[in-house]
DNA sequence: CCATTATATTTACACTGGAAATATTGGCTA
DNA sequence: TAGCCAATATTTCCAGTGTAAATATAATGG
């Protein structure tokens, strides 16, 4: 029942970036290679250019596929929580999710070297989640300011705060040893709740 | 008065790391590559084998290098500030003063998959400056836990904060023309005096 | 049905990191 | 001082990489 091998693949968009976000999750960007997942897909180490141009393009096309999923998880939990506050603080723990179910993803999310930075698509999805934590941080009080420039005070030290926390996690600064029933939400009051 | 090509270069690793971190600013991380760096230097491209390994070895010693540069700039902040809050603030504009003139590497020093993890010395330089910012973050007010382990939640919460500043910052994310006149210590109160 | 366009292949190339064998040197010891 | 050994560097070779150019195939729209 294996798929016949047409000259056409059909849906090499979809699957090529399916196989290279695996590859990606599984060896890590330094495994992470156009031929191997040319071979995985079974398409000549060449088709991939007339989707995404080259590897930058390939690799902004599957961050921006992330931080579209970024921003589902956030709203996701916010679904399922009661309570304003509750929800909007629910929204934090979808964000470090994602973070450490796809660490080379994330990681690769803010890694510009790598990325087609002025691409639309990535813009608009890095927008979204932009949105979505301001809408956070006005609900925790947090002073906020121009959400459409992105230079609330608020908002920045909400980003900074999430983003750090959830980096450092993934990327073993902090020691998940030590951090056992430790949440984003814990170290969060820790800090407006100062004496 | 160019130096002569002896056989033995004489200070091969100091030299080779020089032109590496050159490099890696100069072309990022993707422009990076052994041969580039030992042509600069005028030695053969299988050279640095014997002093780091191989190319992950080379890269954890840029960045060990790098964090001991980081807590040096945070020291050096803290020295020229008067008064004790003062002080440990100065840290913090130290941090992400590093973090702006060294993005390339800053987002390396993050980057776990390139890296040998449990490198020693690399893990000797991270624990400084984690002691560091714990020092700031007691300073601060901010609930503190077993230094030892670095889990408490103020200090975690602390390097969060800093850390996701410097990356949003460095990597794009913040938009510089937004953030002209905004430091550090003006996102960081934007949570402790919340209303 | 045909021509145009999108999609995929083949081939070729410059560049990369690493392994293995070899060469040179500096330093230690006898 | 003579000689050996370990450290350092070179040469050669290889598999793997992304990309460009020319070519082939198929789908689509007139």
């Amino acid at each position: 029942m294996t798929a016949e091998r047409k000259y056409h693949h059909g849906n090499l968009r979809e699957d090529f970036l399916l196989a290279a976000r695996n590859l990606l999750e599984k060896e890590g960007l330094g495994g992470l290679s156009l031929r191997k997942c040319a071979e995985q897909v079974g398409v000549s180490h060449t088709a991939p250019k007339n989707h995404f141009g080259n590897m930058a393009g390939l690799l902004t096309a599957i961050v921006t596929s992330g931080y579209e999923e970024l921003a589902q998880m956030m709203l996701a939990e916010v679904d399922e929580a009661a309570g304003r506050r509750k929800r909007r603080e629910a929204a934090l723990v979808g964000y470090v999710d994602f973070a450490e179910r796809n660490p080379a993803l994330y990681g690769l999310m803010f890694s510009p070297d790598r990325l087609v930075n002025d691409d639309p698509d990535l813009m608009a999805e890095v927008r979204a989640c932009f949105l979505i934590l301001a809408d956070v941080s006005e609900d925790l009080g947090w002073h906020t300011g121009t959400i459409e420039q992105m230079n609330g005070k608020g908002q920045i030290a909400l980003w900074s705060l999430v983003h750090g926390y959830a980096q450092l996690l993934t990327s073993g600064r902090f020691k998940k040893d030590n951090m056992q029933g430790l949440s984003i939400l814990d170290v969060l009051p820790s800090i407006s709740d100062r004496e």
